[in-house]
DNA sequence: TCTTAAATACAACTAAGTTGCAAATATAGT
DNA sequence: ACTATATTTGCAACTTAGTTGTATTTAAGA
């Protein structure tokens, strides 16, 4: 069950993903946004957004939670993925325009696949 | 800096690679040892195998470190990666023995890929 | 405006992983 | 074998991302 009333900490957080194509860790928007809500609402929120299809979800190179708009996501289709791209030097997370091909594998069935890559970004590369 | 000493913590952490094929958890390493040693022990005996190229490591579904016996891994070819699949009836995590390829992104310098795939092993697809 | 189901704040909690330090132990040198 | 010492371990306390329960607030339909 995803959104069903149209709150102002709704707006707020939608907000945060219009204003930057790179994807955002939850624990930046619980801080950007303390003043806001509490952290319990933006996490439900994110929640619920993600039922929603409007964003979705990864982990990044920590194991912490990274979310980032969905534009041509098409979460039902499985075997070819966009990969994610952390900078290991300036932090930031991008969803790549690509897509990695995952192989059929033998007897099983990929029902989910993640692609995180780390590495340096264009600006840290000349920096 | 890796191992200096073989203690008798290290052999029996290293045991437990050797009798089973598939990844381990540290969640569930800790608590198949905790008889034998202190968490903090597990955590670090990991930490020296890894850097000592004995056993690799990646995050499961939750974000949770996962450790497996490097066979033929060659961490420093990091365009073709071996994937690790996670069951998600049963939790069972293997690494697969096939290499996904990343393609070269533009204007980026990737280090490190690392490619998780959830969905259903032959055991829990037949039951 | 009134009703009520959904959303929020707040505080307390859970659990993975880390840190600091004193005690124990493996190993090299004698 | 014994000793010295640097490494390793146990323990307890800590950090922090994420969750849960509950009372209060609020959006939105009647």
């Amino acid at each position: 069950m995803g959104i069903l009333r149209k709150t102002k900490s709704v707006e707020i957080v939608v907000k945060q993903f219009d204003k930057d194509s790179s994807a955002i860790s939850v624990i930046t928007l619980v801080e950007r946004l303390n003043s806001d809500m509490n952290k319990t609402t933006v996490y439900r929120i994110l929640n619920k957004l993600e039922d929603d299809g409007v964003v979705h979800s990864f982990l990044g190179k920590n194991g912490h939670k990274w979310y980032a708009k969905c534009n041509n996501c098409s979460s039902t289709k499985h075997h070819d993925v966009h990969p994610h791209f952390q900078c290991i030097t300036c932090g930031k997370v991008d969803c790549l325009d690509i897509n990695v091909h995952i192989p059929e594998i033998p007897n099983r069935n990929v029902e989910i696949a993640q692609v995180l890559l780390q590495g340096q970004c264009d600006a840290c590369i000349k920096n």
